[in-house]
RNA sequence: GCCCACAUAGCUCAGUCGGUAGAGCACAUUCUUGGUAAGAAUGAGGUCAUCGGUUCAAGUCCGAUUGUGGGCUCCA
């Protein structure tokens, strides 16, 4: 079962090259971590506008306002107006609160720190019940900002500038004055639940970004605006990939347009030869089965809430398939399995259908049917450490051939509640274990993070705007196996339970695709691009030369077009341009004479003429290579 | 689902104080036949998301619905 872990927190930012924190268990805050100047800064614009928010609304209630990735938050209660609707922060507050908060800065007032006792913290915030529940939860042993317990009671204090005191451990800035006025910026309103839990009460969060210096600001806005223009559902706009039509097909429902199904189908056509090479069996599962079989798996008890209802056959219940691994057990169950026939590894492109909420549905990156590049791995337990290091070596190749260069692995170990025996836990978390150590990448262990039925690895890569993606995921299963009472037959001529390891290396194709539009800003490595060579007469004279330079490419195994639209050359050029064609072929009267075609890349660069084989050979290359021109 | 913002031509967007619909791109036709990121003219294209309300009059104001975007533990 795939499950999607939490991103790790990363706090210290210093630059727009990010990194990650290795594992949670070393960034406790208590233990003596490092407050960077970053957290400081962020944390103290946090009560600063905190502060603003008060003066304007003297009625809110203030929640928390933590430092994050690139800038601060900060909730409030607002309450509700006479309507009974909630009253919430305008677009003018944002701009009043900002200007606010300048002067706030211009003061220059010191953050003082008090230790108080728990009850002298109640008085002092009587009637700010939120921070009354933080202080009964600080009282009773706190959490930190990584969300890892602290033991025992904490020091609670608080933090003054100015007219305002928070519940706060701090640290911060000396004074006001060291947050730099033109290094931050109130950038958004949202709405978000206290304790983010859907039924506490809904609170508004301002965000805002911090940094030390309005040059370090542009830079982050200038990143923003970037990761906006690559924006997977722009491009796939805009390079005629995909689309989604929600009002009569349905959110979080893929149309893929030729050029994406040619791109997906490329990317697949890829990893399946790597897969057969691998001594991967190709199945095939359908799209619904029996409720029993989502009885027996477990699924209708544990997944219940992302399975969609059932449809009624013949008074039989079916469901819509969530994941594919009971298909595979049945396929493993069909005949009796000896241990001369493992390892098995059982892989297909299998569609699924998962009930996300509508407000969670963004692009290709979150939908309710996709497909998975899922496989099962069944193997006795002297092949699983190899089984794992080869699944391993398999995804982190896959991903390179993909453009991917830095991955972070994250192992995650056995949970409070589980099933499967301790000897099975023991052993697959080695070999996890080892299989991170073997690929020298750094990795980090999300200790009692991994699901009920296993552990498991799962890779993130960082994409060219250094972000992470989580892609991979590898994960034991010890819940399947027993509840399908799957054996093979030993040497010893007794049964056995085999180990059974869910993986998908692309994880959701979709996914994987809006992942790499973004990483590669539509700029696509030639062998994946859709259309590689344009071909660009400059007058209809050379129609039928250039007719013919396509015939030749196309039997060569390239994918070309032919621009013979009576618009003039610098408009074709830039067309093709702006499709992000890698080659763009111009032939005139000059080349048409002497057999040749004058080749134009996408970054502007002109490489002259050459013959048409001369360019056959290069853009061969290029694919064979999978560089990205 | 919940909070905020938004919904005008295929796309990107303008539309003032409420007075009856605009631009650029794309598309079609014609002219143009050119040398590395936009040649020109003409034309077609809209029940201003849907439904309801206020008004002499609604793209514009109000409400509901549908859909989109941002956000909903990065937890003092």
């Amino acid at each position: 079962m795939t499950s999607f872990i939490k991103t790790p927190s990363i706090f210290n930012s210093t630059s727009h090259r990010r990194s990650f924190i290795m594992s949670s268990s070393q960034s406790n805050g208590q233990n003596g971590q490092q407050y960077d100047d970053y957290y400081k800064l962020r944390h103290s614009a946090a009560h600063v506008m905190a502060q603003a928010v008060l003066e304007r609304f003297p009625d809110a209630k203030i929640t928390i306002g933590p430092p994050i990735k690139d800038g601060f938050y900060y909730d409030f209660d607002l309450g509700r107006k006479e309507d009974g609707s909630l009253r919430t922060f305008s677009p003018e507050d944002l701009d009043a609160i900002e200007k606010r908060m300048r002067q706030i800065i211009a003061g220059r007032f010191p953050f003082e720190k008090r230790v108080v006792s728990a009850d002298e913290a109640r008085a002092l915030f009587a009637d700010q019940p939120y921070k009354l529940e933080l202080i009964d939860g600080l009282e009773a042993g706190g959490v930190d900002e990584y969300g890892e317990k602290i033991e025992g009671p904490v020091e609670i204090s608080t933090y003054k500038q100015d007219t305002f005191e928070d519940l706060c451990r701090g640290p911060h800035v000396e004074h006001t004055g060291k947050i730099p006025p033109d290094g931050f910026k109130l950038l958004s309103v949202a709405g978000s639940y206290w304790r983010g839990d859907e039924n506490r009460p809904m609170l508004q969060r301002i965000y805002g970004t911090a940094w030390k210096n309005k040059k370090e600001l542009k830079a982050h806005l200038d990143w923003l605006e970037e990761v906006r223009k690559r924006d997977h559902r722009r491009l796939g706009k805009e390079l005629d990939l995909f689309s989604t039509n929600h009002e009569m097909v349905g959110g979080g429902l893929i149309l893929w347009h030729p050029k994406g199904a040619l791109m997906r189908h490329l990317a697949e056509e890829h990893a399946k030869k790597l897969h057969l090479e691998g001594g991967y069996d190709f199945v095939n599962t359908p799209h619904i089965g029996r409720a029993t079989l989502w009885e027996t798996s477990g699924h209708l008890d544990f997944y219940r809430e992302g399975m969609y209802a059932p449809i009624e056959i013949e008074g039989q219940e079916y469901y819509l398939k969530p994941m594919n691994c009971p298909f595979h057990v049945f396929i493993y169950k069909s005949r009796v399995r000896s241990y001369r026939d493992l390892p098995i590894r059982m892989a297909e492109w299998g569609t699924v259908y998962r009930f996300e909420r509508s407000g969670t549905l963004h692009g290709l990156m979150r939908v309710r049917g996709f497909t998975q590049d899922d496989a099962h791995l069944f193997c006795a337990p002297e092949q699983m450490p190899t089984e794992i290091d080869k699944v391993l070596d398999f995804s982190l190749s896959l991903l390179r051939d993909f453009g991917f260069e830095q991955f972070q692995l994250y192992l995650s170990t056995r949970p409070e509640k589980r099933v499967g025996e301790e000897a099975k836990w023991d052993d697959s978390e080695e070999a996890l274990l080892e299989a991170l150590k073997r690929s020298g990448l750094p990795y980090g262990v999300n200790e009692g993070d991994g699901a009920f039925y296993g552990p498991k690895i799962d890779i993130y890569v960082t994409d060219a705007l250094d972000r992470p993606w989580q892609l991979s995921t590898i994960q034991f299963d010890f819940n399947l196996p027993e509840r399908f009472d799957l054996t093979y037959v030993g040497a010893d001529g007794v049964q056995h339970r085999p180990y059974m390891i869910h993986r998908a290396l692309m994880g959701s194709i979709e996914r994987f695709f809006g992942v790499l539009i973004e990483h590669y800003g539509g700029i696509f490595p030639v062998w994946l691009t859709p259309v590689q060579v344009k071909i660009i007469p400059i007058t209809d004279e050379q129609n039928e030369y250039a007719a013919q330079v396509m015939e030749q490419l196309k039997l060569a195994g390239l994918r070309v077009e032919l621009d013979n639209s009576d618009g003039r050359m610098n408009a074709k050029i830039r067309n093709a341009q702006l499709q992000k064609i890698p080659y763009m072929l111009v032939i005139g009267g000059r080349e048409a004479e002497a057999d040749v075609v004058n080749v134009r890349l996408r970054n502007g660069k002109r490489l002259g003429t050459m013959s048409v084989d001369a360019f056959v050979t290069l853009a061969q290359e290029a694919v064979a290579e999978r560089i990205a021109i």
